[in-house]
DNA sequence: GCAAAAGTGTTCCGACTACACCCATGC
DNA sequence: GCATGGGTGTAGTCGGAACACTTTTGC
């Protein structure tokens, strides 16, 4: 940012941030991203990633935080930078503007657990969860951010202990293994050999606890522990 | 970035983009980072990663070649967006300023080539490789850009050929090595297994041609064959 | 010849694959 | 009983780690 002194005009931005909610329900197996219907211009009415623009003296963080709580109350949550899009024409108010600001986007990635995650509906406003396969049109460049957000979703998944931010604080290993099925698809790893190895990773505890769901032999209930994962923290480590 | 009508002023913005621009001095192993000498306040004669605020009807990409391409001439360029700094107080302009404009920040992370990069000395402006274990003190936040940069750096090194962006051409087995241990440090793999396992991908060709520096037996010359690599692009690989 | 650097080969062992098989439940 | 899903065991194979050894140069 040194800036020589020229004669090309500088661009004036506002600098808005998206949240990308990702979400897990376990019964349907189905991958969740949280959308918000819009109630303005521009794209009134139609569904967008729940933003917001920064505020004098606010963060970044703070103002992707803000949105998040104003939309959902959670009890964990797992966030990062997802990636910035500030591209002109990326806004239509840009065109409207008299001012012609631009407008710049920081995007969140987020996970959050369905089940302990409550929608807050302030009356007239639209907020659900939609599945990604069945997605309606968004605002702005909101796909494009969405699949952004979905291609790191899959990576984090597979070197990084994030299910556990998705999943309920108990499940069992099918759970797992549906879950990892949901999010990359149907052809990794056997359940058998699966089990096994996250097993002798050892930061999965047994609860010892068991649950039934209709037919077979009842289920053992897991819990991450965030302590015995704590030293391998750092290594590189395939879940997968 | 919906943005309901509140009192809450919004903070407005001129965007700065700042590149991360690494190489490798393959004589000296050394790991390098380009710095510019600011010539203006704030903190003039300091130096800095090389940067440039956004115009009007510029995008992020552009105003990130742009700064590069007037510091260096390069043959190869690997690019890519890196993280956004957007807080307050992280730009002293912004108490100066009347308006109270934030900064905020997009930074590239960026490869090239040492030997083929031409460094641009328009008249008085220093610009100058810097190894990354002797920096001087930096401007802004720009020590912890750079910080991040170097996590970056490492991280893609393990599991994407971005090692072959820095590499000259045409290297040797064990350029390729000492590389990797400039860049991780000393301990992975022994060189005769990261030198079995590097051939057996497939993508080194072998030029034929000898290369012999003081004494010791010739080493081959090595070449990264882009098509060969091509198939593998989106398999997980890891290169230590 | 000797040191230095490049390059090859070999042995050992742990991990992952692909199964077959056993267990506990609902109906 | 049998279907259904949970859970265990094993034999074969592949790949990495460690290290000894050979080759080709400079001096």
């Amino acid at each position: 940012m040194s800036g020589k002194h020229t004669n090309h005009p500088l661009a004036d931005f506002k600098v808005g941030i998206d949240n990308v909610i990702f979400s897990v329900d376990t019964e349907l197996n189905r991958l969740l991203v949280l959308l918000v219907m819009r109630h303005e211009e521009p794209f009134l009415g139609q569904w967008s990633l729940p933003g917001t623009l920064v505020r004098q003296g606010e963060s970044l963080e703070t103002a992707s935080y803000r949105v998040l709580s104003e939309k959902i109350r959670v009890k964990n949550l797992y966030v990062e930078q997802l990636y910035s899009f500030g591209g002109p024409k990326r806004d239509p108010r840009e065109a409207e503007d008299a001012y012609n600001v631009r407008y710049l986007s920081v995007s969140y990635f987020a996970l959050v657990r369905y089940a302990e995650a409550e929608l807050i509906a302030d009356g007239v406003s639209g907020i659900a969860w939609y599945p990604l396969d069945h997605l309606p049109d968004l605002a702005f460049d909101h796909q494009e951010i969405l699949t952004y957000g979905t291609m790191r979703l899959r990576n984090k998944v597979k070197y990084s202990p994030v299910a556990f931010d998705v999943l309920p604080e108990m499940f069992t290993l099918s759970d797992l293994y549906q879950l990892y099925i949901t999010i990359l698809g149907e052809d990794f790893s056997d359940y058998s050999n699966f089990r096994t190895r996250l097993l002798k990773l050892g930061f999965l505890k047994d609860t010892g606890i068991k649950t039934s769901r209709g037919a077979g032999r009842p289920a053992s209930l897991y819990r991450f522990d965030a302590e015995a994962f704590e030293p391998l923290k750092d290594k590189p480590m395939v879940f997968v």
